[in-house]
DNA sequence: TTATAAAAAGACATAGAGGTCTTTTTATAT
DNA sequence: ATATAAAAAGACCTCTATGTCTTTTTATAA
């Protein structure tokens, strides 16, 4: 559903964050080993990222990826919005230009519904709470 | 959520199944033109569905697109794994190798949901099923 | 104040999706 | 038989996602 680059974004900021609960700021050579990314494109992902404000970075020795506290909760929406657009929740599943209840496409009633699931959930799912789950060993950040 | 082209696919098919019914046999252009997609890239899109014998051609004069009778119905996940491949409906959302429940990523629960929930979706609608709706005035095909 | 370690930046490369153009094949009507 | 109309095929093209390589900037430690 979502891009690589997404997924290589949601894992990145999910595995920061866990680093900076032990006080650490990973730099993005090690992001990339621990999330099991390609290094260098993983390096342009979380610069697009910092533009974007949804991580903070430091240049120089001791520097690396990090967020600010206290740090709003970060939706995976709002990740999803930076690096796929806006739009990426309201597209026709049918392909129309627009998606338009009151003159829809015949897949409308039951595409809108997944849709909207899909919608809710990235609402609901935080980079926070993705981290949670990993540190209580109730997921796994990687497949090695 | 879908490509482009699995969106031409499935509104190509569902305007042959129209066609059909009225005893016509649509070339890729006329074709083309009423799902407002690309002339010759629809013309592409159809052989590979012919291969994938999800559909019927026959060339030369008087010639066109049509559906063997009695056609089985055509459900949309037939034309999704003829274009997009088998495992659309198996991947990680998170991004791992592969989607484990027994080892899930963090996202698993919730993502499984509405990936399970799309795939219900893409079983039970079939073009016929699209076209009746298109037929009886419920939804459109286009938006010109 | 110099060496070092880190991100930022920019140029480039590759693969796949999406798309166009031209030629070939084949069925039909005349 | 010949002209015509249609899909099939193949050679391209373009754009975007993905990915790599090299150089520059900047913060810190020694
Ligand atoms: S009109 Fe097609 S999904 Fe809403
Ligand atoms: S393990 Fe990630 S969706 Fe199942």
């Amino acid at each position: 559903m979502l891009g690589k680059t997404t997924e290589y974004a949601i894992r990145a900021l999910v595995y920061i964050y866990i680093q900076n609960m032990e006080r650490e700021r990973p730099g993005f050579k090690e992001i990339a080993k621990m999330i099991d990314s390609p290094e260098q494109f993983t390096g342009k992902v979380l610069q697009n990222l910092a533009r974007a404000e949804l991580v903070s970075s430091m240049k120089g020795r001791g520097g690396g990826f990090f967020f600010n506290e206290p740090t709003n909760p970060i939706t995976l929406f709002k990740v999803i919005e930076a690096i796929e657009g806006k739009e990426y929740f309201s597209k026709c599943g049918f392909g129309l230009k627009r998606c338009d209840a009151n003159n829809p496409c015949p897949l409308h009633d039951d595409y809108a519904h997944v849709r909207d699931s899909f919608f809710k959930m990235v609402n609901e799912k935080t980079i926070q709470s993705l981290a949670n789950k990993i540190n209580k060993r109730e997921a796994t950040l990687n497949r090695l």
